[in-house]
DNA sequence: ACGCTCTTTAGATACTGTCTAAATTATTGA
DNA sequence: TCAATAATTTAGACAGTATCTAAAGAGCGT
């Protein structure tokens, strides 16, 4: 539990090195540039489309097909997660830890629920000749009178 | 609980009928032939292309833009729900009431599971301005090593 | 049957995501 | 350091799902 070693402030590029040494990806200009948004500074969950956008704002051009190479690599690689939660777009979560979503309905906005806030109970065993290779629990929201960020 | 009148042998439209009545909506030849379609017999989980094959081999005649047209209103009347596991589908479960669900992530099928069969305990409060919908439970499963019904 | 309104439809369009083949870049061994 | 090799990136084509448009068709009350 916990997150892991945030050294962020001094080798920007540090944990996104080892991370892809570890998964025996060669550490390409685009792939430190993406690690570094999506793993410095906190959990953060993302689409191919926004990724890519914030990329070209940082000034680091990245091709699209690139980015969604990298976020499925990363994927692979245990970096990331998969989380669908809408059937338009696939979000990418950095939290790799066992936890579950708040989806606000209004702006598409994701919020994790950590894996001790919530508990399930009575979980019906696999079917025959199946396994369980993850549970997934999705609150969705509505009504948020916020404008934060997010927009659409 | 317990599922709705099934007098589907004798007067194949009956049940449609009073449910498109009741929803405001014309029964039109079309809504009429889906509505029989995904309500007689039992609990179904359909896909709009699986939908529009499946009314095309019965020998219906229906527009794929008439399906999904049809599966959003059926949606809103409440007669449908959507399911969002796979982020290249959507799917229409015609079990309305509270469930959960398994996903057989190698042939991306659905199969309902009661609300009785799971518990959720420690559900977090909706976030500030905001309101519960819906919980969703997916629960992922690999391996299914049965060659059944739907094929990919 | 008439007319009003809702529905359906083909085809265009939008959008997310994947694929391809060529250019580029990282790595390895001399 | 340099060239050879292999991985990576990229633009643009392509695929699939879903929506939109505007015109034709069908249901319904009178």
């Amino acid at each position: 539990m916990a997150h892991l070693t945030p050294d962020t402030q001094e080798r920007p590029y540090a944990q996104t090195l080892s991370r892809l040494r570890a998964s025996g990806l060669r550490p390409t200009r685009q792939r430190l540039a993406l690690g570094r948004l999506l793993f410095d500074g906190g959990d953060r969950h993302v689409t191919a489309e926004a990724l890519h956008e914030e990329s070209q704002k940082v000034g680091v051009s990245v091709s699209l097909a690139t980015v969604y190479n990298t976020l499925h690599q990363f994927t692979e690689a245990g970096l990331l997660r998969e989380v669908v939660v809408d059937s338009s777009r696939t979000y990418f979560d950095t939290n790799v830890d066992d936890h579950h979503h708040f989806f606000f309905e209004d702006d598409g906005r994701l919020m994790d629920i950590s894996g001790e806030e919530i508990g399930i109970e009575r979980l019906p065993s696999a079917p025959e000749g199946t396994d369980i290779s993850r549970v997934d629990v999705i609150v969705r929201l509505q009504g948020s009178s916020q404008g934060s960020s997010g927009d659409r």
